[in-house]
RNA sequence: GCUGAGGUAGCCUAGCCUGGUAGGGCGCCGGUCUUGAAAACCGGUGGCGUCAGCCACGGGAGUUCGAAUCUCCCCCUCAGCGCCA
């Protein structure tokens, strides 16, 4: 949500921002915000009045009563009729508020100077990339392909008893998921992170402060008979988490890393990745998140983006960074990086990791605020989030790029020790796993 | 799931029976004092506002001139019991 205060205060530099978009109903609703904004401030003004009046009023009454003489005719006659005159205008003036809160929740936040116009993905901007993509000497396998073959999982069986989308991993590739989630956690405790396993599940209202209400339509799973939603991925139970407090001003930057299943219902268009892992209804995450002071935000955006890029070259792994455009940026980021790996055999960047500064937008819906507990002069803080690793994207690409012709793949270097020493992942039935 | 107790400002708590518009403590901020600090004392402390004021006691509805207080509905938390990995 945009901050009312700087809407009546500079309205031309939002209007000028949301332009940006290139979609005329956001200015539309911006004048029709303010409007209305208008017209609550003035129906706010006259039910204070009268309510100052029935409170004086009151007091006359108590005072009377008190005393034990008797309130004038016309003071109990004003006090008996202003309580109607006070209902209906609170009425307007709370419907007035809400329809001006409802046109101020579908307003986008607004864009970093440095995001560029486009329609959609492929109006990104690649802004760095890393490594080189090598040619296979031999035709490599499809990842799903091959983790079905190695036995490393099960698809069919998946889909019989859960649906399409989902999948059991066995042997290996169960132990990579841990390894790459456990190495994740591993670096970013190192860097200060705090290391958080949130709830899978939230209740609507908080979650109605990190998402927009699409998602709860078309992303989230439901759980039948109770007021709870299936997290799409830890950043809302992290964001959540201090949900109507005060942040210590001290205390800041708040780093958390959120360790958790994802769900998501809509996991979108189909292809060469029917089979697999890449687009899946549940996968594991270790997500980055922080809370920090408004200046520092575009510092610890980069300082995300920077330990989301070090752990792919710590796996190897080719890839470039895009700042993501007006068209694909979503309604909550003000600005964002996608992180593409190199997947060799589809000869392509494919996204795997998102990088978000949501600003202040997240956190004034959530009611988050910093400053001492007591004093005044309370800020709203700012609110980023990114995915250090999808495990089932980054084991996408392992397996995509790792193989051999014989089946194995190569496990990272980095990735050893969590592997127990082991160099390649082996295909189940010749080991007994 | 059952029974009971609760939800008051950043935190703790009084007020509720008996309706008159939220008091105290802690913390924090500012001031006085001091070489400096502490202590002491004084003032402040949330939201909205057109800066008169208004609102805020978990949420909503009702009774009333007036509700933290009375009535009804709902939500949440805690404790004990039950069930349970």
């Amino acid at each position: 949500m945009l901050d009312i205060d700087l809407i009546r205060q500079d309205p031309r530099h939002v209007e000028e921002n949301l332009e940006r978009r290139r979609h005329p109903p956001y200015v539309a609703l911006l004048k029709q915000a303010l409007e209305v904004d208008t017209e609550w401030r003035r129906l706010h003004g006259e039910a204070d009045r009268l309510r100052a009046q029935r409170n004086r009023l009151s007091q006359a009454l108590a005072r009377a009563h008190k005393s034990g003489t008797p309130p004038p005719e016309e003071v109990s006659r004003e006090a008996r009729e202003l309580p109607a005159q006070i209902e209906a205008l609170e009425l307007r003036e709370k419907e007035t508020a809400r329809v001006r809160d409802d046109l101020l929740r579908r307003l986008p936040n607004l864009l970093d100077p440095s995001v560029p116009f486009g329609t959609d993905d492929t109006g990104n901007v690649e802004v760095s990339r890393w490594g080189e993509p090598v040619e296979p000497g031999f035709p490599l396998r499809s990842h799903g392909d091959l983790a079905e073959a190695m036995g490393w999982a099960e698809f069919g069986q998946a889909r019989d008893v859960s649906g399409a989308g989902f999948y059991y991993l066995l042997g290996d590739l169960a132990l990579l998921d841990l390894a790459l989630q456990r190495f994740a956690v591993d670096r970013l405790v190192q860097k200060g992170f705090v290391p958080v396993v949130p709830p899978y599940m939230l209740r609507r209202e908080p979650y109605e402060g990190v998402t927009d209400l699409a998602d709860f339509e078309k992303v989230m799973y439901r759980v039948e008979g109770e007021d709870l939603y299936l997290i799409a991925t830890s950043e809302h139970p992290l964001a959540a988490l201090y949900r109507g407090k005060i942040l210590e001003e001290t205390s800041l930057p708040i780093r958390l890393a959120g360790i958790s299943q994802n769900f998501r219902r809509e996991i979108g268009g189909h292809g060469v990745d029917q089979k697999g892992i890449f687009r899946v209804h549940q996968f594991s995450k270790v997500e980055q998140f922080v809370f920090c002071a408004p200046e520092d935000s575009p510092k610890v955006h980069e300082e995300l983006r920077a330990n989301a890029e070090e752990f792919f070259r710590a796996l190897e792994i080719p890839y470039r960074v895009v700042n993501v455009c007006t068209g694909d940026l979503g309604v909550v980021a003000a600005k964002k990086y996608d992180i593409e790996a190199w997947f060799p055999r589809q000869k392509a960047y494919r996204e795997v990791v998102s990088c978000s500064n949501c600003t202040d937008y997240q956190a004034r819906r959530l009611g988050i605020r910093m400053g001492k507990a007591g004093k005044p002069g309370k800020r709203v803080p700012h609110t980023l989030n990114s995915t250090e690793v999808a495990t089932s994207r980054a084991m996408a690409v392992i397996l995509e790029g790792g193989q051999a012709p014989d089946g194995t793949v190569r496990i990272p270097r980095v990735l050893i020790p969590y592997m127990g020493g082991r160099e390649r992942l082996e295909p189940r039935n010749e080991i007994g796993r």
